[in-house]
DNA sequence: TAAAACCATAATGGATACATTTTTATGATA
DNA sequence: TATCATAAAAATGTATCCATTATGGTTTTA
């Protein structure tokens, strides 16, 4: 039997523009019309209706009391305070995954490393996710796991351009490999350490970009 | 002018569903006929489907992809997780607003204590997270505090019978204690230990409960 | 000129109708 | 009796319709 492509018109739409907001296709502070995006994509507004409550729910969209959608904005201090938090929950999962890696866990972390290094734009972020990943796995915590999944693929995605702008920095390579090294050598104290700088230093310096631009959009759009 | 009660039907009945999912009006389980909530609601399928999705996204309802709802259930094994990673947050939390906090922090924490050893049963959960929200409020963290939230109301709120079964073992009263002294003498290690073994301790405990009432129903549901 | 009032337009909230899918019940067959 | 096929019933998915509310611009008025 041939493939079944035929997806339920909620789900098509919910992916779409989560896609959307997440490469910056549809900016922050724009308006999600029910009408507009339902003429969109031939469908009716039910699902489109739906579609915003779920997107609402990941906190991608804003629904005003209003009624009315908007793409919801990152404040940098939002942001900091995700990177925060994201440093704290994936030092934990470091700690607890460290005792029981194995050999291949670090040897599959160094080839993802390696792809890292020379891969193409589109494919840093999930192989960057994917590096991640691999470490905490033994860990064995499921939920926050994904907690810090959403934080990647819901939150930093949004900053995916500045991300890429300055993803193999000299220093950025480094602390990779830093922290390869002493997952090895079984060093958690130090892995964590090296774990909780490489997220906040790029934290920082992504604020920065984060609030320029904002202040840049804000000059521009007032002329 | 008079009040205008007039709320959305998508909230009231977002709002009651979740409140009966809550305090286990609606069980783990259950399946949540559109058509049925429609007519106990006395509005159409358009609301309810949205008060769905919120719900889903709430992680309280689970969508099948047959398009039905059922109340999700709790694991043993996922509550013991979301105790470790409250746990964790809360510690960070306990961690950077100690160095803040002031004698009137101090003061209102001993107060709330008080009545929460003389408390009426519906007033214990909330005073209980007020208490926790005063100590870490001098950390100004408002995303891990959100966190945290979620986790007391959506979450821990379910085991409401169980958690009020224990409340208020002389154990529980003794940590609460100890953990304002220890504040009060800002000593950040050990008012970290002392919250996480009163947050795991009861985890645990809870846990078990979890799992005997499951093995319980299971065994009733199959008579 | 500035602000308030008003109206026309557009958008959302909810109800209803219909199409499609899923579930349940029934009955035939081995 | 068990299993499979099938048909009826029920539930969900989507479109469309109408009522209500919000928005934007125009006119009126102080």
């Amino acid at each position: 039997m041939s493939e079944n492509n035929k997806q339920k018109a909620v789900l098509s739409v919910t992916e779409d523009i989560r896609a959307k907001i997440l490469d910056g296709t549809y900016p922050e502070g724009m308006a999600l019309s029910q009408v507009d995006i339902a003429s969109t994509y031939q469908v009716s507004r039910t699902p489109v209706r739906e579609a915003l409550q779920i997107l609402a729910g990941e906190e991608l969209v804003e629904i005003r009391d209003t009624g009315r959608a908007t793409v919801t904005t990152i404040s940098p201090e939002s942001f900091l305070e995700k990177c925060e938090l994201r440093a704290l929950i994936e030092m934990k999962l470091l700690e607890l995954a460290i005792p029981l890696m194995g050999a291949e866990d670090i040897k599959k972390a160094r080839e993802i490393n390696e792809s890292l290094k020379k891969c193409a734009p589109e494919e840093w972020m999930p192989l960057n996710y994917l590096f991640h990943e691999i470490l905490y796995n033994p860990a064995n915590r499921p939920l926050m796991q994904n907690v810090i999944k959403d934080l990647h693929h819901r939150h930093y995605a949004r900053l995916k351009s500045f991300i890429l702008s300055h993803r193999n920095t000299p220093r950025s390579l480094r602390e990779h490999d830093e922290l390869i090294d002493r997952c090895e050598r079984q060093d958690i104290e130090g892995a964590c350490y090296a774990l909780e700088s490489h997220i906040m230093m790029s934290a920082y310096a992504l604020a920065e970009q984060l609030k320029s631009q904002q202040l840049k959009r804000r000059q521009t759009s007032s002329l």
